[in-house]
RNA sequence: CGCGGGGUAGAGCAGUCUGGAAGCUCGUCGGGCUCAUAACCCGGAGGUCGUUGGUUCAAAUCCAGCCCCCGCAA
């Protein structure tokens, strides 16, 4: 079998080696083109090329994969089934009906929760106690076609968005291998989504992991986990930048003080009030500096009680 | 050539602008106090100040190159 793969991403990347393990014929790898990345200005290509380059696959970088001429490349290719995970671009009809078994999308979700392009950290965000991936047959919606396989998996109460998306790429691919015979052989039925019960799962920003410690200590505890180890959450202290790398939520907290008031200072971490509750942060990065422990950074930086960290780089 | 911060004792920092004996907090080792201690007191060990070259009577500090870490932006 024949079998076009569109990803990116590193979870795309892991897919698609464990895909190579099995007997199909992986023809084409589609994926983003190389882009400027990193502190020079080098251009990166996405790990997606950089597997299917290591395994001697073409790859296919279009800017608008739409565009007619684009279409026409991958329909050369014949595939009978096209694999996607995490490619990033929408697909058009004309793309869709190129496969006689159709566009099989890995999506990491219980669809129809949190379709969107970052499931795995809103899962976290939001609290959920348990996620997974879901395989389906791809439709013209953005993440809306027939469901064919779901796995699930538990989301430990330390999970973080990095360990989460290690465990999805794994279940993904385990979830992928196993669907595909069913697809062929016509045992997968599909099953249509429900309503999405949850918000779109938006892209990840920067902006987002700037922490408002009038948030609820338990909310503000999710961001850090679920937005570790990008795009990672920040705050302000003298008017320069600390990233937050570590935090739990106290219970013995005082209340009383202004939300971004550290409360209390100790040994190996230090006590931030917040809207409802106190955190206690035990791994930072300042501006500048590697990512250290509470108890590395309280030795060269002195950080009395009543200390504010805050929102902004000139209000503090 | 995208913008910027940094590399000083095992760890985290100050000192660099205004060259002139290596400092702070913690850890570590020894001693003391205490019913006891992660607390307190006394004492010690530990550093070619990232690297190469230059200026100087004298360089952590000034100049030039190189290596490495990090934030922003993309």
């Amino acid at each position: 079998m024949r079998i076009v793969y569109m990803g990116t991403p590193e979870i795309a990347a892991v897919i698609l080696e464990r895909l190579l393990q099995e007997p199909y014929e992986v023809v084409l790898a589609v994926t983003q083109p190389d882009r400027p990345k990193g502190r020079g200005k080098a251009l990166a290509c996405s790990p997606v090329k950089e597997a299917a380059q290591a395994a001697g696959i073409p790859v296919f970088t279009p800017v608008k994969v739409r565009l007619p001429e684009n279409v026409e490349v991958i329909r050369e290719y014949a595939p009978d089934m096209i694999v996607v995970a995490a490619f990033g671009q929408i697909l058009p009809k004309e793309i869709l009906e190129i496969p006689r078994y159709g566009c099989i999308n890995v999506h990491a979700s219980l669809l129809p929760k949190y379709r969107g392009a970052a499931p795995i950290q809103w899962s976290i965000l939001d609290g959920e106690r348990e996620t997974g991936v879901t395989i389906m047959k791809m439709d013209e919606g953005l993440d809306t076609g027939d469901i064919l396989l779901q796995r699930s998996v538990a989301v430990t109460p330390e999970e973080t968005g990095g360990s989460l998306h290690d465990k999805i790429a794994e279940l993904g691919a385990e979830a992928l291998t196993e669907a595909i015979p069913g697809i062929v052989d016509g045992t997968l039925v599909p099953v249509p989504q429900g309503e999405m019960t949850t918000a779109y799962a938006k892209q990840l920003s920067k902006d987002m992991g700037k922490l408002d410690f009038s948030w609820d200590a338990c909310k503000i505890e999710r961001y850090v986990r679920g937005l570790n180890p990008w795009p990672g959450t920040f705050s302000f202290r003298d008017g320069a930048m600390l990233k937050i790398w570590s935090v739990s939520v106290c219970e013995d907290a005082a209340e009383g003080a202004e939300p971004g008031t550290v409360t209390a200072v100790g040994k190996k971490d230090f006590t931030v009030q917040t809207g409802a509750g106190s955190l206690r942060i035990t791994e930072v990065q300042p501006e500048g500096k590697r990512r250290m422990s509470a108890e590395e950074y309280l030795r060269g930086y002195a950080l009395p009680e009543g200390t504010k960290l805050g929102e902004n780089r000139e209000e503090i």
